[in-house]
DNA sequence: TCTTTAACGCAAATGGTTTGCGTTAATCTC
DNA sequence: GAGATTAACGCAAACCATTTGCGTTAAAGA
């Protein structure tokens, strides 16, 4: 069920990738997901389902592949002066992104497909908080670690995201950073 | 597609749901998982298929709700003598159960359901870091807070076997322990 | 431009999932 | 305890997702 690398870049295999990531998102926005068809999407898309099966494998595989991609960041976080606010601003987008309906059925699909999208995701996270990390240190600030962040500030969001027993708010996640702030190392 | 409340609780539904949970097991343990059947999972129960489905609704969750069967504590955490030793010996057993290979496919069907069955797996957790502060308390040592914990030393820990980026070790969660103790409040 | 081959479309075959209906057995009432 | 009620099961047919073989299209290489 592995996600075919794709030797083939050129015109026809793209504009179907893309047309199926369409279908997905179109499929996804509308239906209360988890009952969408491989059929369904390829309808949508303008293939034949066996298209779709031959090139992601199964549905999951497919909805883990399109969850990445919208995870993927399209730009860097936004800088805001100041390492302090950066990471606060990071942080803050990041939680209610994730906590919001949509990401919530993104890590779902990321997670239940089981093979090296989950860590693509985590590579994300981590890009950010290291440009943040660089762009302290070309200003002269002291920057924070990145593990770190991951470790106590990330990880507990996403842990109750997915556990879902308790509601991760701004609130929750500032006493997160303040608790990181009032650590020696850093 | 909801697991349905259990009004019966009688001989023949449970013998059943005993039976279909063994099969899981068995077929589990053999197949690399993932490509497992609900007709072969019926056959090894000696059910027919429909009566899984009409009291499962479908495989994943089924699994979901063997995976967390399994994952059910059925005993209190070991009691060492000290909190110290108690909480230490609890978080490498879990860390150790939850990162071996069938440690994560548990976990990949408790998310991949996405109902209360995570939430349940919290609460275990939860119950069993409880259980060693009330010891604790019992034996006139200054508890944790099992919240500080569970943000700082076991989503730590989920986080990075779920996204694979790193190693979970016993040292990697000394680490996170040693951490925790060099705070002030606790 | 010609050759090679990966990727797609089509359609038939396979097998997982759903559903109606009769039967079994657990629960309730007397 | 015996009979009535109904949830849960088994069976089998219908439905639909998935797989697969084969001819065709179009991208990559010579």
């Amino acid at each position: 069920m592995a996600l075919k690398e794709q030797i083939r870049v050129g015109g026809r295999s793209a504009r179907i990738q893309s047309a199926v990531h369409d279908a997905v998102h179109e499929l996804g926005a509308l239906t209360t997901r988890n009952q969408v068809t491989v059929p369904q999407i390829a309808a949508v898309a303008g293939v034949t389902p066996s298209t779709i099966y031959r090139r992601w494998g199964d549905l999951q595989t497919l909805l883990a592949d399109v969850a990445v991609a919208r995870l993927r960041p399209i730009a860097d976080p936004e800088d805001t002066g100041a390492v302090e606010s950066d990471l606060r601003a990071f942080i803050d987008q990041f939680a209610e992104e994730m906590s919001s309906p949509v990401g919530r059925a993104l890590m779902r699909d990321v997670f239940s497909s089981g093979q090296s999208f989950p860590s693509q995701c985590a590579g994300f996270t981590c890009d950010h908080l290291a440009t943040i990390t660089a762009r302290a240190q070309a200003r002269g600030e002291t920057p924070f670690d990145v593990d770190e962040v991951i470790d106590h500030v990330v990880a507990p969001i996403i842990y109750h995201i997915l556990y879902g027993d308790r509601e991760v708010t701004p609130d929750y996640c500032q006493s997160l950073l303040a608790r990181l702030r009032s650590l020696p190392a850093m």
